[in-house]
RNA sequence: GGCCCCAUAGUCUAGCGGUUAGGACGCCGGCCUCUCACGCCGGAAACUAGGGUUCGAUUCCCUAUGGGGCUGCCA
């Protein structure tokens, strides 16, 4: 049998961490087994459901790169298909109109509670013909057969719930749209998916909708439920905890093959391997990988694992992915051209988000409109080894021996060593004590460049004796 | 409260009855060095507790404790 996996996220926001890595787990799956991955919008809540959300997750799965064979599907536009089944069930008698209002329900749950007992419906509408007028739900009848409902889960192992636990839950609101579990079985079904990866929070779902899947006739899936990702303090993962919007690792810089290959990281692992490509996921890839405990989301490995991709990464393939920071940093359109790249890869092994690497590539574009006081204090005494530097260099070929040759005869001269030379010169031409390597600032900036710019710091110091 | 799930360093994890309990992030120290990084070397740091089962439990079972989830006309 080939593999059908999905993610069915809600357009109720944007799509966030913990979707995303679900999203990989299926995806990964499916590609493993050489399945098909589809995308399905589970929009049925008219209330909360946001279109903006939708085109907004769709755009999240454009840059991580998970394509989909299948969709997306939206459940609002899929209407026809769920009354016919929810027509069927009414008529086999495993499903019922429920005409009880919100009050009588409210205090009848507020009543159940005061005594001790479980908030179950009482079954009050099971009867038929109750009342046969007004807005009514559908409620899904509770098969008086099983005593349990048992299954086997990929993850778990086998899991077993008393059906006591469980009440005519509703499967249709009382606007005619269907309820999570119906419109997802239904969908599940027709769109045969035979694998259900999904967050542990769904695990006691699972027995209704596997009442579900009987009373439709369906086959059941396989189910793997994957622990959840959990916050510092080990509460589910919100935005308390920091950000958990996808779209904010895009803005902040980071790569997205960087961010899967943390999270599938959270929950799986292959021997001792960190860094994935995702081929390598792919082939790895498997269930019986995944562990079964919640894990702490941490930015800070996040953080490294970015850095190992932007050290890794095509040097001109990631002055490509940085321009958009740089032009936004400099308020201009940057060209992605051969001296990008040359500039792109002094800072590579230094920065670990693209964003960081815009912020130390900056002063490429834009000499400095101010030093570094502290640098000042301690490296410029004055303007007279610069001005020897001007002086040697004046007449110099530029390159990488003839700067070096220049830069010793000065320590030479002043008897000093190569820091109190190089100090000078990065504060000139970045206006801070951190950067780069001198040489490769000098050339990539080029001769008129780099000396205009020490020239500048000469005047400044000049004017401030 | 009830039900379900989970439990190796601060964090992510390896381990699937016998290991000096392995790796990674972070942290600390050192080396390299024109700054900062990178890189390299080294270090501190873990089997939640108590009962079983067994010649032997981190590993299997039970209980406790702790954490999480569900308990919606949300998904």
């Amino acid at each position: 049998m080939s593999v059908v996996t999905r993610f069915p996220p809600s357009p109720t926001g944007f799509l966030h961490i913990g979707g995303l890595r679900t999203a990989l787990f299926n995806y990964l799956y499916a590609r493993h087994h050489d399945g098909k991955f589809i995308l399905r919008i589970e929009d049925t809540d008219s209330e909360r459901s946001e279109k903006r959300f939708s085109e907004l997750i769709i755009k999240a799965f454009e840059w991580v790169g998970l394509d989909f064979d299948e969709g997306p599907y939206f459940q609002s536009q899929r209407g026809e298909i769920y009354a016919k089944y929810i027509d069927k069930l009414i008529k086999e008698g495993k499903a019922y109109r429920c005409y009880c209002s919100r009050e009588r329900l409210s205090k009848l749950k507020e009543s159940q509670i005061s005594k001790g007992i479980k908030p179950h419906y009482d079954g009050f509408c099971r009867e038929q013909n109750r009342k046969t007028s007004g807005d009514y739900t559908v409620r899904f009848k509770l098969p008086d057969s099983v005593g349990k409902v048992e299954f086997y889960d990929m993850i778990h192992g086998k899991i077993s719930v008393a059906l006591s636990e469980l009440d005519d839950f509703i499967i249709v609101r009382s606007n005619r749209m269907p309820m999570y579990n119906l419109a997802c079985v239904i969908d599940d079904a027709l769109m045969g998916v035979t694998d259900i990866i999904r967050g542990d929070d769904h695990l006691s779902n699972t027995p209704k909708q596997i009442l579900l899947y009987k009373a439709l006739g369906f086959d059941i899936p396989r189910y793997a439920h994957v622990p959840m990702i959990l916050g510092e303090d080990k509460k589910r993962f919100s935005k308390r905890h920091g950000a958990t919007s996808v779209s904010v690792y895009k803005d902040e810089g980071y790569l997205p093959d960087a961010l899967l290959n943390y999270l599938v990281r959270l929950g799986f692992s292959y021997k001792d391997q960190e860094i994935f490509s995702l081929d390598e996921l792919i082939r790895y890839f498997d269930i019986d990988r995944l562990g079964k405990s919640a894990s702490v989301f941490n930015p800070s490995k996040l953080l490294w694992i970015n850095s190992v991709y932007i050290k890794n990464r095509e040097p001109s393939k990631l002055a490509e992915e940085i321009a958009p920071f740089l032009s936004e940093l400099l308020k201009r359109e940057i060209d992605v051209d051969e001296k990008l790249t040359e500039a792109v890869k002094t800072v590579q092994q230094r920065a670990k988000t693209l964003k960081e690497a815009a912020g130390q590539l900056k002063f490429y574009f834009e000499a400095p409109s101010d030093y570094d006081e502290k640098g000042i204090k301690k490296y410029c005494k004055d303007s007279g080894l610069l001005k020897e530097l001007l002086r040697l260099a004046e007449d110099i070929k530029w390159s990488e021996s003839e700067l070096k040759r220049v830069i010793e005869e000065t320590m030479d001269k002043f008897q000093i060593k190569m820091i109190k030379v190089a100090q000078p010169i990065r504060i000139a031409l970045t206006g801070k004590t951190v950067s780069p390597g001198i040489y490769e600032m000098m050339l990539i900036l080029g001769k008129s460049e780099s000396l205009k710019r020490i020239e500048n710091l000469s005047r400044f110091l000049d004017e401030r004796a």
